[in-house]
DNA sequence: CCTCATGTTGCCCTG
DNA sequence: GCAGGGCAACATGAG
């Protein structure tokens, strides 16, 4: 019996050290390894990644490669560019590969995505090994000790998490690595179509992802930006597994920050340098492995002389919420990341609701525009022009960066849903997917949710202010004259409403608070006034919440797929119905809701509709929604 | 059925 | 300057 001829496919473990995947793999014994990467089109064009990311990707491949070198010269990372689904039968013949072996992936497009590989490799006599590494738990095991539900809260990930077991300790990086075997491509590679490109708007130079299969020089060299047609990345946070070591090996030398660490408590306003890990990236990639992270401080905490902090704040605490977002992801799938279809997460009508493709009833690329209004939000939310300073630094420095606080994503996503703006949290969610380095798909999603009281947390009033908030840690405001430099002069007296200033001041500090864009001129900055009165907005999305909540609306509730959901809201309420949302075809006259200017321009607008097919509507029953739906009736024949 | 405590991270006022 | 209570708009699970 010949030895095995061994594939290791790197996706979501970018790293050597405790790795379960790449010690199954070489437990084979094998005769030759290929690490492998595929720059699978599916990430590439339809997944939202901005120039940051793309980077921390890049730097933690060329530091796997390197890493592999160091370990056996005639061995790197090999980088191929086609399509999993169709370049692994081609692959598998080629290098006459016996065995695939990767990390469990249960995202849902991986795990759709997965299924096929092993099907194909099945179909090739190729043996697939697969083991789980990228969480502390197996998602589906925590699952299936959840009693088959998702993973809601800590505590029942850590209930769960008992009947598994106790977390693995971490294995060591292995000492050598098999040679690979011959590189021959004698296949014809297969292009991807890129449209819709997700990513256009930061596809500056010429795409050439998919020149050649081994790349421009044909050596499976690790793509630059410039090959991917990428403009340049702007964040200091860079990726790479020895970078990741450094980094865990500083904070676990901190006995007391690593021990006493508690989220609540740190600060969202530190910058320079910040409060907490910056570890998130790293983890996203593989770059550092989950279960190094838990161990070394778990270590840590256990000889901890003073008294340590525990879960859910502490720093272990953390890989718990990750866990947690995880379990709910793996058992909902595609559902998990909207309200449509979500049997767990609260219907509430937003602005700006997605586009539904009702074959797949999955959400799509786009997204309804019911308030011209409302879409003024969101542009100015996410370039950092609302005219709130802490909004506007932190969104500044989340497109620099790529990386905010945690509590500083609280408050931009409060601001944008539930205690602001009043939009649909997936629009939220799809910047930080294309802005954050650190995107995991099911932590993004599950904090949007939780944020906009969709699901995971439900106290809709406690409500963050842009104002006595972000002074509760910076009363001085470092934070935004770092990030929105215009205010810099600003006494700390308005640095979180500069709009409050009297001119003389303004002037006196270079900057003048007007308009609603960004300007100046040498002699004075532009700056813009706020763009809505927060108390006032805060007051109507609060109501607006409390009425979804009366109603009880769930995103699998019938009345939501089939869109008759509106009947349900009071047509004067913040929202889609506000006003003048009525069934296809019907026009309701305007009522003027107190304190919401954007009625009148919004009654211009085409009337949304939150399925594309409206057709099943006649045939539902009416049963709650009967009485709103009599008193709009009435007020149609006045 | 009830009460009560708790839930990663609110705001405002009081003393 | 900061700790603690009130607020009383929520959901869930333990007892």
């Amino acid at each position: 019996m010949s030895k095995p001829r061994v594939c290791y496919w790197f996706r979501t473990d970018l790293r050597l050290h405790d790795s379960p995947a790449l010690k199954a793999a070489l437990d084979l014994t094998p005769e030759c390894l290929y690490p492998i990467w595929t720059w699978d089109p599916h990430y590439v064009y339809k997944a939202r990644v901005g120039p940051n990311r793309w980077q921390f990707l890049i730097d933690c491949q060329n530091d796997l490669s390197t890493s592999i070198a160091n370990i056996n010269p005639s061995s790197k990372l090999f980088v191929l560019r086609e399509a999993p689904q169709t370049l692994f039968p081609k692959l598998f013949k080629e290098w006459r590969i016996s065995h695939l072996v990767f990390e469990k992936d249960t995202d849902a497009y991986a795990r759709e995505r997965d299924e096929r590989i092993i099907q194909l490799a099945h179909e090739a006599g190729v043996k697939v090994v697969v083991r789980t590494g990228r969480t502390l738990y197996d998602p589906d095991e925590l699952v299936k000790k959840n009693h088959g539900e998702p993973t809601m809260s800590v505590s029942q990930v850590q209930n769960a998490g008992k009947l598994i077991g106790p977390i693995p300790r971490p294995l060591p990086a292995p000492k050598s690595l098999p040679d690979p075997g011959e590189l021959s491509l004698s296949f014809n590679q297969e292009r991807p179509t890129q449209d819709p490109d997700y990513n256009s708007a930061h596809r500056k130079g010429l795409d050439k992802s998919y020149s050649a299969l081994a790349g421009p020089n044909g050596d499976f060299s690790v793509p630059t930006l410039s090959e991917l047609g990428i403009e340049q990345s702007t964040t200091p946070h860079r990726g790479g597994e020895k970078n990741a070591l450094e980094m865990l090996l500083s904070i676990v030398m901190d006995k007391d920050y690593t021990a006493t660490f508690e989220k609540p408590k740190t600060a969202p306003t530190a910058f320079s340098p910040q409060a907490t890990t910056l570890l998130s990236p790293h983890l996203h990639f593989g770059s550092l492995s989950c279960r190094e992270f838990y161990w070394r401080v778990q270590d840590v905490v256990n000889e901890y002389k003073g008294r340590a902090s525990n879960p859910p704040t502490s720093l272990t605490g953390q890989l718990l919420f990750r866990d947690m977002y995880f379990g709910a992801q793996a058992i909902l799938g595609y559902k998990f990341g909207q309200t449509y279809g979500n049997p767990h997460c609260r219907f509430i009508p937003w602005h700006l609701p997605s586009k539904i493709d009702i074959e797949s009833g999955l959400i799509t690329n786009e997204y309804f525009i019911d308030s011209a209004t409302a879409q003024t939000y969101l542009e100015r939310w996410k370039y950092g022009r609302t005219g709130f300073p802490w909004i506007d630094a932190l969104m500044r420095q989340l497109r620099q960066e790529g990386w905010i606080h945690h509590l500083g994503r609280h408050a931009v996503a409060c601001f944008l849903t539930r205690g602001g703006c009043y939009i649909d949290w997936e629009r939220g969610a799809e910047v930080f997917e294309e802005w954050l380095i650190d995107h995991e798909a099911a932590c993004n999603i599950g904090n949007w949710q939780w944020l906009a009281c969709a699901a995971f947390y439900s106290q809709f009033y406690r409500c963050y202010s842009p104002v006595a908030f972000p002074q509760k840690w910076d009363k001085e405001g470092r934070f935004v004259r770092r990030y929105v430099p215009e205010l810099e002069h600003y006494d700390q007296k308005y640095i979180y409403e500069p709009w409050k200033a009297p001119i003389a001041d303004q002037k006196k500090w270079g900057c003048l608070i007007k308009g609603d864009a960004l300007g100046g001129d040498e002699k004075f900055k532009i700056y813009p006034k706020p763009m809505f009165d927060f108390a006032k907005r805060r007051e109507i999305c609060i109501s607006a919440i409390k009425n979804a909540y009366k109603v009880g609306l769930y995103g699998n509730d019938p009345k939501v797929l089939d869109g008759s959901w509106w009947k349900l809201f009071d047509d004067r309420a913040e929202g889609p119905t506000d006003g003048k949302r009525g069934p296809p075809g019907v026009t309701i006259e305007h009522e003027n809701a107190a304190g919401d200017e954007c009625h009148l321009e919004d009654s211009r607008l085409p009337k949304p509709a939150r399925v594309e097919n409206m057709n099943t509507m006649s045939g539902q029953k009416r049963s709650a929604g009967q009485s709103t739906l009599d008193a709009l009736v009435k007020r149609l024949k006045r």
